[in-house]
DNA sequence: GATGAATGAGTCTTCATTCAT
DNA sequence: AATGAATGAAGACTCATTCAT
């Protein structure tokens, strides 16, 4: 029975709360989702299971939560960088600010992949509610940076186009992520096709993507 | 217990294993991934849960085997009309053909879309690299059939293309499948961002990413 | 976190200890015991878990010291109810006075029910001891009482008298306690024998049985 | 990993179902009711968790099943006795009869005490209302046998007797089943009247309630 | 004394897989 | 080969009780 400090303070459980969710983020980092399971995540903080049922009330809400604080970091830097970004530059560079933001950012990708197939199941009407709204307001502003910076963009089609890159991103990441047996099977050099680098994958499948939106006439 | 006939000739026994496949295909069309177990598997073909280990070792080889065939007759179905398509025609039209020949194939989405995250796993290197080797072959094919399509692209940039139009395909598909909880917070008419028609969407980014595939110069 | 005022003197902290016998009795007016819960009964009282454990050592000292304090005001009210009985009224009137005295006393029945499943679990002899001492008293006085309402009766028969009048009250509550669904099945008109209207049932049993008690010549 | 002798046709199960019934019974009468869990009963039979679900859909059931079984045992002896029993024979013999028939089923009695505050909750609607058409209709054959037996018993009262008999029955069950720590107070002679000898004290308050019924001119 | 965060044993239940028949 | 009963490792979650603050 190791009794772990008490966070007594609101700024103390706010302090734990996070320290749960980088547990979670670490593991996740580490193993498969399938083991991703509250009692793993318990033994990684070091807290009982029960505790970790004080800060999140299922297992889901964890999952969301930490998908959630990402999504908000990852939304803060995109546009921070797209702000940065000369309005002159051609779209080239905003596939490698893209790519660049997702750096470092594996498990983010891993949960975002797993969003609407997983994380969005067995919550309640509240917790989706809260979750959708707080995304659509961050979509709505991200897409309208977007429609700045491409001025061949239509109204809305901002929105839009960040849908379809968070496609590409979610099946690219999907397939870039293989099993230990599979990964064994790619060593072959003929496989090379299937042995697919993310990052350098996704600048040239977003070029293309966001070519198409901007140039078509 | 009503002992079913047994399978005795090789010949029988490649018929009881596409009954499976297909009694598994049809159970998939119904019900949620999560529901498809083993157990309502053997129900509806009409075997015993044992039974079914005889021809596949585990679960997962029984899901690959079963997405081994759609894709089949997946790249069947998308040579045949890419070999009708004439070279002629703009890209817009090859877009359409593919979502085209996606209608009435929403497990062979499900399953592809669970490939790497799932199919993958738990699957001895022997299966894994027999189901590689088939899909490479597939790929390769199909790839250079975009490539005489589409004359922009350079050797090698169908297969490449490809990929990415996959990543497209599971992407969206994901996307488009909420769970019912959510789908009730999507009926806002704010929400309507979310709201992913499949179909329509998919077309709409491939066309993009076809575009941007070939215009580029 | 906010500290309640401490009770330091003897006589506060006798106070505090009845307040929380009140919002305890109050909480099981309303819900039922599954969700009597320590956690609950701290939320009523507006103290911590923890210091409820100040009071008392275990969930069952909680409920006993419940229940004594109960049983307390019970027998002050039936012994009064039998002073003022005339000694010459029928014992018809005797049924109607206990089944007056258990009017408004929900939650006595229910931990009166629970007195020997659950209640007396748990504790030390200590707590076990002082609450059968105490009964003993109570029991003793109030069935002399009965003895000398009901003439017929010889020496000691009132306790035996009072012991049977309880099993039958901890029986027909029981009984007439159904669950949500139960409820629901016995709505049918088949069902009605199911259907134990407690206070009508007792009143009728307890005619039966006290005469049976006295009129056995 | 000790695999027990498998129960392929139907009389083996129902074999098997009783075994397990069986050996809950048996648990049962040794320990507390709080200690009856499905792992218990599992390590008892020597079966694993998993296999009890096989035969019990829910803990309920298991135990619903089990208080089913012994009620019908239980109205069967019932039923031959009053058949026996000469119908000029005084109620006397009547509670000796039914004194007689509850001798040797310890259990019966603690699941029947849990009726309605235990047994019956987290059931569906169907397994309740299939429970309480069995019971209504062994209720209203036995009823039927007493009213023939006591010829002063209005039509239906013999339904209502039936109901009072089970709440005494109840209630002195309940009475006289005290933990271990409460057994050694009550070892004290003055203890004496807490000291339910159930059988004797049954028959005792039998008596005086059937007679009540019945001499109620 | 008061607090409430932390504990962790304990509960039911699911399901892929094994193996006696 | 076919069967399906038996297995048992997980898994999420609850709650009385403890104890650092």
């Amino acid at each position: 029975m190791v009794v772990k400090q008490r966070a007594r303070r609101d700024e103390e459980k706010q302090h734990r709360r996070r320290t749960i969710l980088l547990a979670a983020r670490d593991l996740l980092e580490e193993r498969a989702f399938t083991e991703f399971t509250i009692a793993a995540v318990a033994e990684r903080v070091g807290l009982a299971k029960g505790t970790l049922f004080l800060y999140f009330e299922t297992k889901e809400k964890l999952y969301l939560a930490l998908l959630e604080e990402m999504l908000q970091d990852w939304f803060t830097d995109i546009d921070l960088r797209l702000d940065k970004l000369d309005a002159d530059i051609p779209m080239q560079s905003l596939s490698t600010t893209l790519v660049d933001s997702l750096k470092n950012r594996k498990l983010f990708l891993t949960l975002l992949s797993l969003l609407e197939s997983v994380l969005e199941h067995n919550i309640d009407y509240e917790t989706a509610a809260k979750f959708k709204w707080g995304l659509l307001e961050k979509v709505t502003a991200t897409g309208k940076r977007l429609e700045q910076r491409l001025p061949s963009l239509s109204l809305g089609e901002g929105t839009r186009l960040l849908l379809h890159i968070r496609a590409l991103i979610t099946g690219l990441h999907q397939m870039s992520n293989t099993s230990t047996v599979v990964a064994k099977v790619l060593e072959d050099p003929a496989m090379q096709v299937f042995r697919i680098e993310f990052e350098q994958e996704l600048e040239y499948g977003l070029k293309a993507l966001i070519d198409g939106f901007t140039k078509k006439v």
